[in-house]
DNA sequence: TATTGTTATACTCTATAACTATA
DNA sequence: TATAGTTATAGAGTATAACAATA
């Protein structure tokens, strides 16, 4: 008889161990070089803002402080600083003179893909090192992953949530 | 003999440019719930300097500093604040009687561990799915990854780069 | 009145510079 | 004098609460 599928859960508990491990080193590693990098370095706050309005361009405050988690002054004073940089504009909104449009400026475009660069380039020499069968298994892995990722993170601009709180708000001590 | 071994040097840029788009994702999505998710919470800087005094248990203050790219005096307020939630311990150096001895407490050893397993569980749900395949696949690459990393991310505790002044001690009075 | 964005105030994180104690 | 750690001061990120303008 064939065993069961047998879903093998503690693989996948595996992978999120090594997923976790990983990713701590990375912010080790990203974070120490951020500002000795380039002149005009933007924090991880602020950076967490440009990913956003890259994907959601247009949205307002508010919808911008949903999507971080954060306070609706946070968000401003961010915009702030990011606006002064040159990298993300405020504009009026069209359809309510109450709201903000925000999006990314074409020079926080090119900041974002000269920061993804400079990441991806300090991760192609421990990738290099690896065999090439590690190599195809951790693209591979990666792809399907970020794919289930961005399925599962809530939200991004999906206005049906503006007014429930999100179902898993269990309270429990 | 086999056919060329064929760098492939693509390959590599797609995994590291898949690493970077899988850690902006868990960038905010860990972030979003990061306080909200327990009572005492640390904040990513707190949460460096624990990584770091894990893995090199009894550093002095400086070398906590190389090691997270920050400067002393942020290092001591970090640890104010951490030893004041009791996750952190400051002790007089047993070689030196102008160095502390930072270590973890098993307070702080724990926090961590909830916090990992907290994080690893909201990879879980993406995780679970995706192919057995793409899971394996992930696994093995990830195995690896972390490994190439550890060799690849420079100090953790070589004290051989005690010495090397960044270039840029200029004082104009 | 309810909502959008901003400002007021307070606390944390960070850095440079000044300070104390030790080597 | 040089080094280890702390404190002084300042700028940035964050939150709650109070506020102005709009719906």
């Amino acid at each position: 008889m064939t065993t069961s599928p047998a879903p093998r859960p503690q693989r996948s508990t595996e992978a999120a161990r090594a997923a976790c491990q990983v990713v701590e080193l990375l912010e080790v590693l990203w974070e120490r070089g951020r500002d000795t990098a380039t002149p005009s370095a933007v924090s991880v706050s602020q950076l967490r803002v440009m990913y956003s309005l890259e994907h959601d361009e247009g949205i307002n405050l508010r919808r911008l402080g949903h999507l971080l988690g954060a306070a609706p002054s946070s968000v401003s004073r961010l915009c702030d600083r990011l606006e002064a940089l040159g990298f993300v504009e405020r504009t009026p909104s069209p359809v309510s003179r109450r709201e903000l449009t925000l999006r990314l400026t074409q020079r926080g475009k090119s900041h974002l893909a000269e920061l993804r660069s400079r990441r991806e380039q300090m991760l192609l020499a421990p990738i290099g090192v690896m065999t090439p069968a590690a190599r195809g298994a951790l693209l591979e892995g990666l792809h399907d992953f970020r794919d289930a990722l961005r399925a599962a993170v809530p939200d991004r601009a999906d206005p049906a949530r503006e007014h429930g709180p999100p179902p898993g708000s269990s309270r429990s001590a």
